[in-house]
DNA sequence: TCATTTGTTGGACCTTAGTCCAATATCGGC
DNA sequence: GCCGATATTGGACTAAGGTCCAACAAATGA
């Protein structure tokens, strides 16, 4: 079955093009949004960056300016992680394999079938939340991290790091005494029932970052 | 630079092809071992199957009996997890895409480009490295949880739960004590300096697996 | 069958962690 | 100078975790 809340762009040069998977895809009840140039597509404002409604991108390849490759350039750049089909009429093997390597959802050729676009939608949908539901956790903990006092980051990292609290007094200068007022505030600001939970948290968002060589 | 502790497989039914790969491939220092059919190459013992040295499969799409993709799945299905760059004569756009879809590292076309084809087998042996890196770590962790008792497992598996002692004791109906000593028992054989470093060993590979719904 | 692991359980004791109270010092801003 | 946030420390206490020693039952192997 088909979730009908989703977005799908569609970003295409020619208007024909456009209007026939437009008129497709909302046959089976997707939200469409279609763009004649990539340029277009990207200063548009396309509703929540934290994704809550799974969201694809329909792109053809060849377009005057900027072209498919660069525009999920810009994207990737962007850190908008939006599954892509690319759509193409003029493409090869090499080109294919390439987009699929630069992470590409399909690569579909023109004409398309029907249902050859239709499963390749509903493909990078299925990979789109997915990554919404990942990128809304991974956020969700980063926001709590963000509310941790640097001495307290300081502790949690060593803490993760297995220390105990008399090492992590000695590590950082003072007493184990603060270092369990730090560590409890660090429990209940990343809001972890227990340890185990901390340090999957940590791990999660890739916690402490290494230093830099 | 290339690493020449490297093994290349090669498939494909036709000796000029494989003479000719087996040469270009060498010249630059790989090791090299065709192979004429998908069958012969599945019956061979290819050394060590917890690699130590990296290793890709060059691999013919079209032969008689089995072909390529047959032998991906055939690999996949025995856990073999080697880098496949695909070669083919008469391959499409849908081909390759389906190829790429299916985890091969590269798709490429005959009479190919000797560049591409090094090119390629630098990238799925960077990948194949990659593969036996993490795969040398999990069983690493596996070989020590296997060790454990069907006792220590359970506690393990609620300690990394983030329970107490004495939530354990409760769940598995005996008393703390006793779960104090499995618990010391798991840490030792796990081979876990703390509880942090226990957690992410459970993490990595991926225990306690969930129950089946 | 006997002996030897292996898995399991308990007690006594010490160390470490967490909690509730309170207090001091510093810094940046208004 | 006062305020709020941050960092620090102490006392007294409870709870939890870890270690050493000891014991017993089940499985394994000769």
């Amino acid at each position: 079955m088909i979730d009908a809340d989703a977005n799908v762009f569609v970003v295409d040069d020619e208007e024909s093009v456009r209007k026939a998977i437009a008129r497709l895809l909302r046959s089976v009840g997707y939200r469409v949004v279609t763009f004649a140039t990539a340029r277009e597509f990207l200063d548009s404002e396309r509703g929540e960056p934290e994704g809550e409604t799974a969201a694809c991108l329909v792109l053809d390849v060849q377009m005057p300016e900027m072209g498919g490759f660069d525009l999920q350039r810009e994207l990737n750049a962007a850190h908008a992680e939006l599954p892509i089909i690319y759509l193409t009429g003029h493409g090869d093997i090499p080109m294919s394999v390439e987009a699929m390597k630069g992470g590409a959802s399909d690569f579909l050729t023109k004409p398309v079938q029907d249902v050859d676009l239709l499963k390749a939608v509903e493909q990078a949908l299925d990979r789109a939340r997915e990554l919404n539901a990942e990128q809304a956790e991974h956020s969700r903990v980063r926001e709590r991290l963000d509310r941790l006092t640097p001495r307290e980051r300081e502790v949690m990292g060593l803490v993760v790091a297995g220390l105990r609290n008399k090492q992590i007094a000695y590590e950082l200068g003072t007493t184990e005494k603060t270092i369990k007022v730090h560590r409890a505030r660090v429990m209940a600001k990343m809001q972890a029932p227990s340890l185990a939970e901390l340090v999957r948290l940590a791990e999660r968002i890739g916690f402490p970052e290494k230093a830099r060589p």
